[in-house]
Formats: structure tokens, sequence, C-alpha cells
RNA sequence: AGUCCUAUAGCUCAGUUGGUUAGAGCGCUACACUGAUAAUGUAGAGGUCCGCAGUUCAAAUCUGCGUGGGACUACCA
């Protein structure tokens, strides 16, 4: 069907030129026959991809001339018909466009569409919403409509735009390579005229007929070319009189206003001596925004030197949101590409979005936005802006929930509140000001130097993450940091440390740490935590003198010392967490409290390595879990029921095929088969015809069970417990629970923590013997100076205290 | 329509080069602790890793096609 001619549906009017050419069907690949007949009519002339297959085709726009002999469309500025138009001349081409109340019953689309009807032109009508862009303030549908503009040809630097990008680093880096790096690939001039009415004027005058231009660079020259113009007699006065050339003061060009209303008012003189009017349109803002580096500085004017050559201009990071893309990141990486044949950024982040809670966008309209001064309020700049940070990623969307910030609240700011707190208030008891010597590392305790050997690891953590611009990884190892090791293992377990006994230099050890800690999670903080972290860096500094006193934002931010990372360390410790649970975990299954003490867990050993680091920690575990013996099982005579279980990483590259029938036979393994294995340090097998070898590598080996014992099995780790208690643990059991209930009481009756006392307990048969086999133990938990089992004590002297379900006594509490 | 991001427990998120019991916090339930106490700890329940197909001995992970959510650019019968 490609060029054949065709009757013209409406000839109301023809193209001003070439209308010979026009009415033929000519191909475009953006249609299909998927829909409709496959048959388009285009319109040229309010259209981009219509006008570029018209013009491939030699298909002239409907262009008419109007009244002053320029060619303009069918439809005015207004969005009216124009004369031509016949008995749609004046009407509006969309209904939308009238005034409330008068816009016709028939839009002028149905007229059309009943005229084509009426006279047999039209085959079909339907009816079909457009998903057309709307003004984002009236709503109205926008018409597209061609005007003259202003490019700039950005295309000629395109080559270097895409080389210059794959030297900035972007986060995400999928955005740099994949949405920008396309935009660049498929760059088209750069549209630089906008019809409004505030912003930069376009600097360019020309004459009348177009022939003559010029494009003015300076206020300077501006000036000079109005004195040219008022010597060929154009203009009367030169508004620019006073400006005083080279002074680049504020207050010199505030002697004169260079918006639109002003200039506009200026007429030049060509160099053939016509008269040059401005062209009307504005700069895009875009423009703004991608020249601000250079421009802020008056750059060409001043700063030639810091720009030029130092690349002041060059911003070492940016961010903004994702939208941005084809706005300022573009115009900024444009402008420099063009001018100084450099990158604008380094870094950019190119964030999302901050959505509802339920993943929709934000709108004042749908009554789901966050009101963010009330929320700041409310909650705080640094919770806020902790949560924001460690939710999501910066360049993901945030699902803005605000009792996520309350749970930030708690659980990280609240617990580093707390462990503060419990420093400051032993601290201040013992008053240590981090007077004494540093204790060298190797002289503070096991649980001393794994913690700085986490601290330090933080830091390296910590310091890399900002350096790639990974403010997430940031906050989020710092609050487990701060969550899981510092305060639940590292001051749970060295509580009475900072309580107990004199100010020695264990306790001294364990002040430096612990402030030492929360010196350095103050500022590995401070970025992201600006006030609170300040707060909390100067409440120590200013006590000890250590560090800047004065804010936080001007201490150097902490190196890691490598010395101090201990890394078998720090897996013992995660032994001595992992086995601790696991304890716990049986205690709690068998209803012990941990109040009451055991006598052993045994915990089999799976290799030399395994021994040691348990044995480094042993102290700690059982303290944690009120045990007094650790015993190590070596495997012997097959005591132990073990598991085995099929290494897939190191068998798959041998033997993919037979994978499945491998594992069904190693697991089918039974005791024999395993200590044979273990024996022979592997196996010869026949499997589906082929001879495998399995080395010790190839499989896993777990004592599941040791029979006769409570066992847990967590990974690799058993551990069984011995709860069997005897007539001494019960009775230490017992004077565990009078000390917790005289420590209660101490608390009751309002004594300080370093109160001495005086304790008269009346006898009871159930507790007599533990009382006075623990009675020093007792003593010294408690601070009493004295413990009285006395016969008869009265309820108003005392108060009643029951220790288990059906025994009870009474007791009195004193300050000495 | 194209390009890009995204989908894992009720919620918010981790999950290394594909490797066999998929993790954490919150919430929920139960309990413990009581010299961090408006604090803390432990345990338990809870999963179609968005769907389908493919590659592979093996897929939350790789590929393709879809679906939902989001962003931009363009077009629009």
């Amino acid at each position: 069907m490609v060029g054949l001619e065709y009757e013209q549906l409406l000839p109301y009017a023809l193209p001003h030129e070439n209308a010979d050419k026009a009415f033929r069907v000519i191909p475009g690949d953006f249609v299909t026959t998927e829909d409709g007949t496959g048959i388009v009519h285009i319109a040229p002339t309010f259209g981009a991809d219509d006008a570029k297959v018209a013009k491939e085709a030699g298909v002239p726009p409907m262009l008419v001339l109007d009244e002053n002999g320029n060619a303009v469309p069918l439809v005015d500025l207004q969005g009216k018909f124009r004369p031509e138009m016949g008995e749609f001349a004046g009407k509006f081409v969309k209904n939308e466009y009238y005034n409330k109340g008068e816009e016709p019953e028939k839009s002028v689309d149905v007229e059309i569409a009943i005229k084509l009807k009426e006279e047999n032109k039209a085959f079909k009508v339907e009816k079909y919403e457009h998903s057309y862009p709307h003004c984002w303030r009236t709503d109205k549908p926008v018409l597209y409509y061609p005007l003259d503009s202003w490019f700039i040809k950005s295309t000629a630097a395109k080559d270097r735009m895409i080389a210059l990008n794959k030297t900035i680093n972007w986060k995400p880096e999928s955005t740099g390579t994949g949405r920008f790096g396309n935009w660049l690939e498929n760059l088209n001039d750069w549209n630089l005229s906008r019809s409004r009415y505030w912003g930069i004027p376009i600097p360019i005058w020309r004459t009348e007929d177009g022939a003559e231009a010029i494009c003015i660079s300076s206020v300077e020259q501006l000036k000079s070319e109005i004195e040219r113009a008022i010597a060929k007699g154009l203009m009367t006065k030169n508004p620019l009189a006073n400006f005083v050339v080279g002074d680049m003061s504020k207050a010199n060009y505030e002697k004169f206003d260079l918006h639109k209303n002003y200039v506009d008012e200026i007429t030049l003189v060509s160099a053939s001596g016509k008269p040059m009017k401005r062209e009307t349109d504005l700069i895009d803002v875009w423009f703004d925004s991608g020249s601000m580096p250079t421009a802020q500085l008056h750059y060409p004017f001043e700063n030639k030197e810091l720009i030029e050559k130092q690349k002041l201009g060059v911003a070492d990071f940016i961010a903004e949101g994702v939208d941005q893309t084809r706005g300022w990141f573009f115009t900024l990486h444009a402008i420099s590409t063009m001018v100084f044949d450099n990158i604008a950024y380094k870094n950019v982040v190119s964030n999302g979005l901050v959505l509802d809670k339920n993943g929709q966008k934000m709108s004042k309209r749908l009554g789901n936005a966050i009101d963010p001064f009330q929320t700041l309020d409310k909650y705080g700049p640094d919770a806020t802006r902790w949560y924001m940070i460690t939710n999501a990623q910066p360049w993901d969307n945030l699902k803005f929930d605000l009792e996520g910030i309350t749970e930030v609240q708690r659980k990280f700011f609240g617990t580093l509140y707390n462990t503060y707190g419990f420093f400051a208030l032993y601290a201040n008891l013992d008053g240590f000001k981090y007077a004494e010597e540093e204790i060298p590392l190797e002289k503070r305790p096991e649980i001393d130097r794994w913690i700085i050997s986490k601290l330090n690891s933080l830091i390296k953590e910590v310091d890399a993450a900002y350096e790639t611009y990974e403010p997430t990884k940031a906050g989020r190892a710092i609050q487990d940091f701060v969550n899981d090791h510092l305060s639940n293992w590292y001051v749970r377990l060295c509580r009475r440390r900072f309580w107990k006994g004199d100010y020695s230099e264990d306790k001294i050890a364990a002040y430096q740490t612990l402030y030492t800690c929360l010196e350095v999670v103050a500022q590995l903080s401070s970025p992201i935590a600006p006030f609170y972290a300040d707060l909390l860096y100067t409440d120590l500094s200013k006590i000890s003198g250590k560090g800047n006193t004065t804010s936080v934002h001007l201490s150097d931010f902490p190196l890691a010392n490598e010395k101090a990372i201990d890394l078998d360390l720090e897996q013992r410790m995660e032994i001595a967490q992992k086995v601790s649970s696991m304890v716990l975990s049986l205690r709690k299954k068998e209803q012990i409290k941990v109040r009451q003490p055991l006598q052993k867990i045994m915990v089999p050993i799976l290799d030399a390595t395994f021994k040691r680091q348990l044995q480094d920690v042993a102290d700690l575990v059982l303290s944690e879990v009120n045990v007094k013996e650790i015993q190590y099982l070596e495997d012997t005579a097959g005591v132990l029921v073990k598991s085995i279980k099929p290494n897939f990483k190191t068998l798959g590259p041998k033997y993919g095929k037979i994978m499945k029938q491998i594992a069904a036979v190693v697991t089918q393994f039974n005791q024999n088969d395993i200590q044979n294995f273990e024996k022979n340090s592997g196996a010869k097998l026949t499997v589906e015809g082929e001879e495998v070898v399995l080395d010790m590598n190839d499989v896993e080996i777990i004592t599941q069970d040791i029979p006769g014992w409570l066992v847990a099995t967590e990974g690799s780790i058993t551990v069984a417990l011995d709860i069997t208690i005897t007539q001494e643990l019960k009775e230490e059991g017992i004077a565990r629970e009078f000390i917790n209930r005289i420590q209660n009481l101490r608390k009751d009756s309002g004594f300080e923590v370093n109160d001495r006392i005086s304790l008269k307990i009346l006898q009871h048969s159930e507790i007599n013997e533990a009382i006075i086999k623990n009675k020093n133990y007792i003593c010294s938990e408690t601070l009493a100076t004295e413990l009285n089992l006395v016969e008869k004590l009265e309820q108003n002297n005392g108060v009643v205290v029951e220790l288990d379900e059906n025994v009870s006594t009474i007791m009195s509490v004193e300050k000495v």
C-alpha cells in the first residue's frame, strides 16, 4: 500500500509547501498490525515520531501561512482552531480548555467524528482514552506544539561524555552504566529554550530576518553593545551606565537587573546596522544547576586559576534523587564535559525515593505524607537519620515507617545510652578519669582483649564502608557491635568487675576498655548521628581530657590497630557464646534455673584447635551458665553417637552426575562405617559401577548424641549437661536464692550500692545448712558484715521471703 | 513502548564464587534475671525465597518469559 494516495478527509486547508506530496501512505516502523487496521493517520506538526517519518518520506507538515506570512499549525497558541478550519474555527481542541461551565456539550472530537460518519468517511468510531500527559497543576491535558527553540549541540560531545562517565563512581553502579549510560548513548541535542517568565534570559539578540545575531557573554560586553546601539540612535540611554567594568563587588552587580522584563527593552545593533531584538525565551533552569559549581565562583570572570588549574569545580561527592538522571546529574556532566573536558563529580549517589510505609508515593492528596519537621521534633534528627540510613540502602526506595524510628530509638540509642549509663554510674563512684597509665592489652583479661579486637575489626569495617559510600553497611555494623557484642556480651559478663571489690588493676582495665569502646563508637557514629555522638563523646572526653574536648567532629577518625585484632580470639568467643546459649537452652528444657549451680558440662572435641579455643574461654562459659566444670570428651571407643554428611561442595565437582547416589550411600553409614571412615581418614566406595574415593574433606562428621546425657547440638558443636543436683549444689543454690532476696531488700530499702549491712535470718530446717556452709559467700556478695541465724524474728521486724514454693522464712536487713 | 531498580517470615531487611537445616531485628507466645531495672537475657512458633520454564549432579542465587511495585524517557491508534 505504500505510495498510495488518498483524498484529504477534512479539506479545510492545504500545507503551504509541497501540498502535492501530502496525503500518501508512507511506512513507519512504530505502527504495528496488532492494533487497529495497521494504518495510522499521522500529525507531523504535533508528534516527534510522526514528524520524523513524514520528513523521511517527504510529506510536508500541515502548516499554513498566517496574517504575517509565518508558517503556523492549524491550532493557535491558545489551543483553538484557526480561521481556516471552517465550522470548527475558534473552538478549543479540548473541552478541558474552556472555562468552567462554558464548554460545549459536544467536544470538537465528537463533532469531527459525527461529521465523518455523516459523510460516510468513518468505518467505525470508538472512544479511546489516551494516556495523555496532563498538567501537574491544572490537571488539563497537555497539547504538544511545535515551537522554535535554541539547542546546545550536546551530541557533538557525546563520545567524551560517555568516556568521562566511565571514570565516575556511581552508587549504585547500575544507574551509571544502565540508566545514565543508556541516556548518554541515545543523547539528543539539549533544548535550552523555555517559555517561562522567571529565569535567565537567553542572551541572544537577532535581526528581524534572523540573518544576523549576537550572543552576549558578559555584562561588560552587553554594556558596550548598548553603547553602540545608542550611537546608532536605537536606544536613548544605557541601563548599565552605572556598572563599573572590572569591579566584581556585589554592589556593582546590583545596580541593574538582568531579568527578562528589563533586558527585553534592550535593542542592539547588528554589524550591518540593523536593530536586533532579544530572543524571547529563557534558559532551561537545569542550565543554572549544571553550571552552579563554577558559576557560584563567578567563573570565568574570577577564580580562573582555582577552577582551571586546581579543578575546584569538581565535586568529590554529590547525592540526589535517582529521578535527576536527566536533570542535575546530566547537566552537571554535560556542562563540565563541554566547557572543561572534565567530570563535574567523582562520586555520585543517586538515592531512591522515600515512600510511605506501604510502598506508595507520599502525596498530600492521599494524606500519606509525613511532615518532616514534626518528625524531627518528635523523634529527633539522629534517630530519624539513623533509621533512614540503616533501614535501606540510600539508592533503594525507603518505606518510611515512624515505628521504625521508635525501634531505632529503643534498640540502638537506648542500648548505647544504657551502656554509657552503666559505665558512668560506676566510673563516677570510683572516680575513674582515665588518669592511670594505659594498661597494656596483654595485661588485660581475655574478654577485654576480645572486645578491643572486635572494636578494631569494627573500625576497619566501618571505615571501608564509608570509604565506598556504603553508609548503610557502616550503620548496621555499628549497631550490631553495640547491641550484640558490647552490651549483650561484654557489659553483661563484666558487670561484677565494675562494682565488685577495690579499685584494682582489673577494674581499671574494665573501665579503660569500656571507655575506649564508647569513645570509638561515638566517633564512628558521628556522621550518621552527629548530635548524639557529639554529646556522648564530649561527656567522655571532658572528664578524661583525652581526644578533642570540644567536639567529636573535630576529633580524628579512629584508625584500626591491626595488632589488637586477634581473629582466633574472636573465634573462640563465638564458641563461648554458642556453647553458653546451648547450655542455657538445655537448662530451660529441664526447667533448672540459672541460679541453681550444676556440676559439669561435657563437650566432644572435634580437633586440637577447637579444644584449645574452648579451654581458653571455659571460665567465661562456666560462670555464664553457672556450672562448675567442663569435661572434654575425646572419642573413645564409640561412646559418642556420630552422624555423617556428604560435603557437596567438594564432591560436586568430582562426581557431578552420581552425586545423589553417593549422598544416599554416605547418609546410610552406620556407627561402624563412620568409625572406620575416621580411622582410615577416608573410604572407597563403588557407586553406579564407578569407584569413588572419599577423604575427610569430603564429609562432615559431627557428634549427634552422648547416650545417657542431656544433649544439644548446633552446627558442629555438641554439648551435654549433667543435671544431677547433689545436696551440696542444692545448698549453694539456696544460698544464691538468698543473695538474690537480700539484694532486692537492699534496693527496696533504698541502700546505696556500697552500704554495709547486718543480716538476721529466722532459722528453717530446709535452709540452715545451706546458710551456714555458704555464710562467707553470702556475706561477701551482699556486703554483710554479720549474718546471724536466729531462733526468733518477728514479722514486723523483718520481711517474709519465699525461697521455694513451700519454703519461706523471715529476714531482716539493717544498715551498719 | 524502551531503559533501570525491586520482590526472601505478619513487618523491615541480610543471604559471599550456585552446595543440601535460608538468617537477623521488630512483632507475637512462653520463660528467666533483678547491683544496667522505665534496663537485660533465653527459648518457641512463623517460609510456595513473586510465578512459569530452562541450564546444572545441585538454583533464593545463573538464563529466558511473565506478574506486582517504583523511577525516568518517549510515544500513543
